[in-house]
DNA sequence: TTGTAAGCGTTATCAC
DNA sequence: GTGATAACGCTTACAA
């Protein structure tokens, strides 16, 4: 591999100012310039990154740390950030830290041993004052651990909320909620926002928690058998609404005459499986660039334009909700 | 950041001593040794892997090229792959070429100027002497593009041999095949080790290609219609059988009475929906786990013990194919 | 057993 | 405009 050296001898200059054409820096006489940009494309050479990461204490690493990496939802968001993160010129390490403290740990030192120049923060972490002693630039998505650091998230207030007024307005009496761990600040928001409506209209609601990796379908399906008389069920995934449903197939339930159900993320899936899920959407488009534009930003030493930023969500009608006139 | 420099001034040795012990070679007193640990301790020091890097020439970074991530079975590839990774010592550089000419040019640059250290390959590309050029390790996972690179693949052929037989065995008389796109090997192995059973036995088969992602719903219903009669359905993937099975009920066919069906891949899903699948299982943990054995070989300078590797797929039994007794 | 110093491929400061 | 050169944090001959 060429280095700098090579394309300095080549062109008959110095090391300097090939360095100087390089990050286009400096006066540079225009023919000197050519020269070096002939040499550069004869050696076929690519500046050293790491050389270039050690000198400025930067690597153009953005790290992402995942909870895991086989949720549909986190899948589609993954997609974006990595999108978004070549596109603003960073390269994007992975990490999954899958709920292990150790590989938590590994990663971490990693983050200070490689310069990493900022963390995308999805996985729920019990240590964010060790991500904080690290002192590099830190977005939180669908997270609020602390003051401290800038988060990205739905507005799962707004989702309970909208998910409740469509179930009332289309005649639910009784209602179950399959939330998340009610640990989750999003799961408690969704809630919120739900009750919010529920509670003014006097409507009777059941609320379980369910995990969101791998939702038991038994429990599910025991819940929903509780209450023959349920006439609407929100689901806190749209995974956990495709469990639901089936339950209420086997338990001979028209959907949406009987029982509607309503899931959130929108997945891909909500939109392939009969019938069509009526759902709360998610944007991971407008989440992920969000993160990396906020991202760049804090990198760039600039002032944030909202601290903890809040993204829309929408009301996707489909085939599990009845249409109201 | 503390540096290794200042480690040695805290226990009044030269940063060679404790480099020396950082890496545990060549001789060093065990009471000097203890005490550039205790330094090393006290001030929380991590080598700065990019110095580290640039003298070895190895940034102890592996890249994993993906089609794109918001698949499940490439989803499901990726955790093991992260894990062996993180588990190998390495780090996991994620890029996603979509099939975008001009996102693997960058990405192609990008490993260049890291060190990478090797590259998983499981992207489909038409650039494969471009990655060659690199002189960096190759694995292939689900594809053979050059003889030069060591592939781990599945037993597609097996994959292909094993749903005929059942099918057959269970009766079916018309077949319809639908597969991924014809222009990849494994899809093309799977049709033939399919084909073998079929042809010796004389079943009526009709073939269709699909794409692996968003297969059209649309496509597949009216295959399926223009074959009324047809008694057992193969798919490419659990996706494209959780779509065929939708239109089946459509058209009021049962499962597996009139049509059975089988998948492949063995995604999480197809043990969720009702019916449950039967499906050709890819064990991605066995992928993964060659993958990175074999990587770490690579980088290491040893000899494979299989240049172009198989991993064994199974028959997985459910609800969509009749049991033979 | 330990220290000195050169070198990895860059960038940036300073002369010229 | 351009070229030496120190520095980034580390490893490794080589010397002591």
């Amino acid at each position: 591999m060429a280095t700098i050296k090579d394309v300095a001898k080549k062109a008959h200059v110095s090391v300097a100012t090939v360095s100087r054409v390089i990050n286009q820096k400096g006066y540079v006489n225009e023919e000197t310039k050519q020269l070096v940009l002939q040499a550069i494309e004869e050696l076929n050479y690519v500046p050293n990154e790491l050389a270039r990461s050690l000198f400025q204490k930067k690597s153009h690493i953005v790290a992402v740390m995942m909870p895991h990496l086989t949720s549909y939802y986190f899948s589609d968001l993954l997609e974006v950030i990595e999108d978004e993160t070549i596109n603003s010129n960073y390269r994007l390490m992975i990490c999954n830290s899958k709920d292990d403290p150790e590989k938590e740990s590994k990663y971490l030192k990693i983050f200070d041993q490689y310069n990493v120049d900022g963390i995308i923060l999805i996985s729920n972490t019990h240590r964010i004052n060790d991500y904080l002693a690290l002192s590099i630039p830190i977005i939180e998505i669908d997270h609020n651990l602390s003051d401290e650091v800038p988060s990205i998230t739905s507005n799962n207030f707004l989702g309970g909320k909208l998910a409740a007024e469509k179930l009332v307005n289309s005649g639910c009496k009784k209602i179950i909620h399959f939330r998340g761990p009610s640990g989750l600040v999003t799961v408690q928001d969704r809630t919120s926002g739900f009750q919010s409506v529920l509670k003014a209209k006097g409507v009777e609601t059941h609320t379980y928690d369910l995990a969101f990796i791998s939702p038991d379908p038994l429990d599910i399906e025991s819940k929903i058998n509780a209450h023959p008389d349920v006439d609407g069920i929100f689901c806190d995934s749209d995974i956990i609404a495709i469990l639901a449903i089936q339950s209420l197939k086997r338990a001979n339930k028209k959907i949406p005459e009987d029982v509607q159900v309503i899931g959130f993320d929108n997945i891909q899936l909500s939109n392939m499986l009969e019938p069509k899920i009526t759902t709360i959407e998610q944007s991971t488009e407008a989440i992920g660039k969000a993160a990396l534009k906020s991202m760049m930003k804090l990198i760039n030493g600039e002032e944030l334009d909202y601290f903890h930023q809040t993204i829309d969500v929408k009301l996707i009608e489909r085939d599990t909700t009845k249409k109201v006139f």
